[in-house]
DNA sequence: TTGAAAGCGCTAACAG
DNA sequence: CTGTTAGCGCTTTCAA
């Protein structure tokens, strides 16, 4: 049960182990007889070999690994992904490095140890990173001589490769979906703004569709709190205590409007008659709820197969920096009430 | 911006690469100065030295390196986890690896190339394997000297880790709950019914409480499909082509449950009036629908954790065969209708 | 068309 | 307490 190396092929094939590497990766340089390469092969299969990638990675310099960082949800907290957005995204990325032979190597970022190292001394091909992280640690990569892809980040950088979408057209749309259908009091309900995050985009938007329409925006109307369905749904309470009157709001994530609909629910208040939602990122979940949430459509799994794409790109020798937006969309659904029908403008 | 390695580090603190080993690793057989430990990390320091993990398992035939197997939800498709239950639990398990100095390495299981090969070209230190799958190319993991946890599953085997819940328990508390709740007519809505699989367990639970109050299973009332949404939200078309007269229905995946009352609503019936629904795992979302869902909850994250921490073990030299059974509850939410407010027996 | 040999970066006897 | 040395399993000049 000892592991069989290239060593005992060689023997058993009665060649070298420089033979045996080059049938093996059938280095292009290389042209080795038919006999050979079968006999090669038959004891290959005869003893059950399979490369030690580790040890190949030593000398190759490439370890067809790719690291991906997935965030917490709240800082310190330890699960990545209640927002079931993650695994979605995850899960195309999975797919598609596999299909090319690739290996993911996945961590949530350590507060601790900056995830610098993980890519140094794992000596990854390629690292994606999801989300917002402070700039420091992200100028940390910097050192390193790999493709790095950054999903859904607005840091503006002249190496790191971006992917994303247009949020802050996703938050117009949202918005001026609402504003069409006769709603002129639009809470915005979101996880915190940061930096460079995309909720800051998203807000952009919604204030752009404001403006559109000759309003402004109220302070008032703005309800900050993580990204989690329970602080959506305490939105719902602290509407009622701002005296607020808004007639619709837009949630900048699907488990927040989730959350919103909950949370109204608990009091006596219905969607859409009392409160029109639209939500954002179109999730499984979305078409679950009840109603079901009018939000703004993404393709997460078309995400996940740019940001691996490019990686694959970048070890293909693509060189210069990618940068790729993917479109967003409205889709319609049943969490918003039309108070004007005769209301549309063209865009 | 060459790696600096080992060589650089004995170089600059004035020692051999055995010296920087030893202090690197804390070699507990070894006793270092402290002036030279000193000097030694001074090095590292300065040159930012990461040591690079490929090379040191290589000769320490560790790689701190666990592999995750994930299905995916039908065969052939793209996406592990439609299901948020994957996520829930992957991030369980990312969390527990890294606190204890491992890393994950995710992948889908490969038709083509049985994963027993990711496993021994990566070298990986533990496996774990989450889902039911064809005991062939489970068999194939025998060969590896490596602990293999089974998560959720019910393969008979001397090595083989296992971890999983009661699921049987779990399916008669469920159904259980209906028939107290003065149900007598119950539907069982569920992925197929698989050898090995969770779901012939949840089943058998139903059985069982079907028998405890003297009911036999009426083939009539057995839905099954795929563990999916879509698939739930047609079966509730389905019991109307049918013509049944279920007054509840155990789901045994909250996702089928959200996808029965979404498609029961489309129909114009209500839940729980027209229909009660209990669902199993508990998950996040269970809370988010709307009624939202009576469930059978388990602990996801404790799952993951155990799971590496069998891992853990058998690194440690931790030996024989582990088997935990983690407790099921049932979480009483607003999907079910009491038909008979006296009709609670003792158990 | 094939093989000998030098390393990739690190660890671990074994000496000293 | 520290260094020499021999690998771990594989790739890749360079020579034959």
């Amino acid at each position: 049960m000892k592991h069989v190396n290239i060593k005992d092929v060689a023997r058993e094939a009665g060649v070298s182990t420089t033979t045996v590497s080059y049938v093996l990766n059938q280095t292009p340089s290389q042209s080795i007889s038919p006999e050979t390469t079968e006999r090669v092969w038959q004891a290959v299969r005869t003893l059950n070999y399979v490369p030690n990638l580790n040890a190949r990675s030593l000398t190759s310099q490439k370890t067809n690994l790719i690291g991906v960082v997935i965030p917490q949800t709240e800082p310190g907290k330890e699960f990545m992904f209640a927002n079931p957005f993650y695994g979605e995204l995850l899960s195309a990325i999975e797919y598609t490095a596999r299909r090319n032979g690739y290996h993911l190597l996945l961590s949530g970022p350590d507060p601790d140890q900056s995830y610098i190292n993980i890519a140094r001394n794992r000596s990854v091909d390629g690292i994606i990173i999801v989300g917002s992280y402070p700039s420091k640690s992200l100028n940390e990569l910097h050192q390193l001589a790999v493709p790095v892809v950054l999903v859904d980040t607005y840091v503006k950088d002249d190496v790191f490769h971006t992917i994303g979408i247009d949020d802050r057209l996703g938050g117009q749309l949202a918005t001026r979906y609402l504003l069409e259908h006769g709603h002129r009091d639009i809470a915005f309900v979101s996880g915190s703004v940061s930096e460079q995050g995309v909720v800051q985009k998203r807000f952009m938007g919604y204030m752009d569709a404001l403006n559109e329409y000759g309003l402004s925006m109220n302070e008032k109307y703005l309800y900050l709190g993580t990204v989690s369905y329970d602080f959506a749904q305490s939105v719902a309470e602290e509407m009622r205590l701002r005296g607020n009157r808004e007639t619709a709001a837009f949630a900048t994530a699907d488990i927040l409007g989730m959350g919103l609909i909950k949370g109204l629910r608990r009091l006596g208040r219905r969607v859409p008659e009392d409160l029109s939602i639209v939500g954002f990122d179109d999730l499984d979940v979305a078409r679950m709820s009840d109603p079901s949430l009018t939000t703004i459509h993404q393709n997460i799994a078309e995400k996940g197969r740019n940001a691996v794409q490019i990686i694959l790109d970048a070890a293909d020798g693509v060189s210069g920096k990618q940068e790729r937006i993917l479109p967003v969309s409205i889709v319609e659904r049943d969490s918003v009430a039309n108070l004007a029908p005769q209301g549309r403008i063209n865009t």
